[in-house]
DNA sequence: GTTCACATGTAACAGGTTACATGATTGG
DNA sequence: CCAATCATGTAACCTGTTACATGTGAAC
């Protein structure tokens, strides 16, 4: 899937700017199963104004300029259509799990410290996660919300609980871990 | 992460062709969190084999002609080098569910049939994560086996039970779903 | 015999990222 | 006044994918 269809489909559910959709992809609702950078959202919207999918409303009143796009009923066809194809498998790639794989030849800790610091993230996220579902009523964003947090859910619960696997027993007291 | 490091750390476990490590990148043990394709890995492996990191085997006795590659010290050394950058954030991307935020503007029962293609591929893949743990006695892999495995439940149970959100209710008998 | 799995590689191309360049407004 | 946040955009670059090109051996 690419930029173009991602801004649609955001645009789907309201106007905003190049950096508002920037903000909804990599922090929002849908930061949990999308991504894309200002690089790519500002030539994405251009294109999609070219092409009539979009419109641009160019607003200086606000202070700042602001160009707040809004999309059109073609721009709505055109992401039904886009939504046709049969979606793409989905991909979960972590190089976090690629570092744990060689735990036994790290510093010693590393692996403890590195597990820590992803435990954190993922709280953080699944909170962000789940004042998103509290605030959202769209049976649509509720589900995909809903899905990241079960998944973000199920990491932490596993860390927690497998943690072991790869970390330096306390129970071996010895002082050759510094 | 890139296909170099990649390699490195799949050859760190055994030697191989870039064929088997394309296979174990994509269908094998390490596929729930790795992706490279041919087109990258063999560029990379040419280059890792310049610079020393691993050595090529030519093997014209088993019949089909092959290159096995075998990590050198250096390469070990290289490996454990890049592993100690704080990995990049986990990244999850969902088309699936990309499609689903639309569910409601879908064909009627669209999105019923995509739910149960993925419900499919996630038991496969499932399955597959379950064989690998089984005959694998290496703790970082078991560890990163596990959390694939864990992931992948959740998955199948969450699309289990919520489902209902975005199919249409047949409890709802109507012919103005067309 | 023909299809499938094994096996290697290249080249064109697409797609997106990073870094750069710029500037306004708000809040402390 | 200074930092953070809002805001837009370009260009060089990188990385990797797709498609192509080729060939062997095994199994059916």
């Amino acid at each position: 899937m690419n930029v173009k269809t991602l801004c649609l489909g955001i645009l789907q559910f309201s106007e905003a700017t190049g950096y508002e959709i920037k903000k909804l992809a990599s922090e929002g609702r849908f930061s949990h199963f999308i991504e894309a950078s200002f690089g790519s959202i500002y030539p994405a919207l251009t294109r999609l104004t070219r092409e009539s999918l979009v419109t641009r409303h160019e607003d200086r009143t606000t202070g700042r300029p602001r160009n707040v796009y809004r999309i059109t009923e073609a721009g709505r066809a055109a992401l039904i259509e886009a939504l046709d194809d049969t979606p793409g498998p989905d991909q979960f790639r972590s190089e976090f799990l690629f570092v744990c794989l060689y735990a036994d030849r790290l510093q010693p800790h590393r692996a403890d410290r590195l597990i820590e610091t992803r435990l954190e993230q993922m709280e953080q996220s699944l909170e962000r996660l789940m004042e998103c579902a509290e605030k959202c009523d769209h049976a649509g964003s509720r589900f995909a919300l809903g899905y990241g947090i079960a998944l973000n859910e199920a990491g932490i619960r596993y860390l927690r609980s497998h943690r072991g696997l790869i970390e330096i027993r306390p129970e071996a007291p010895l002082e050759a871990a510094e």
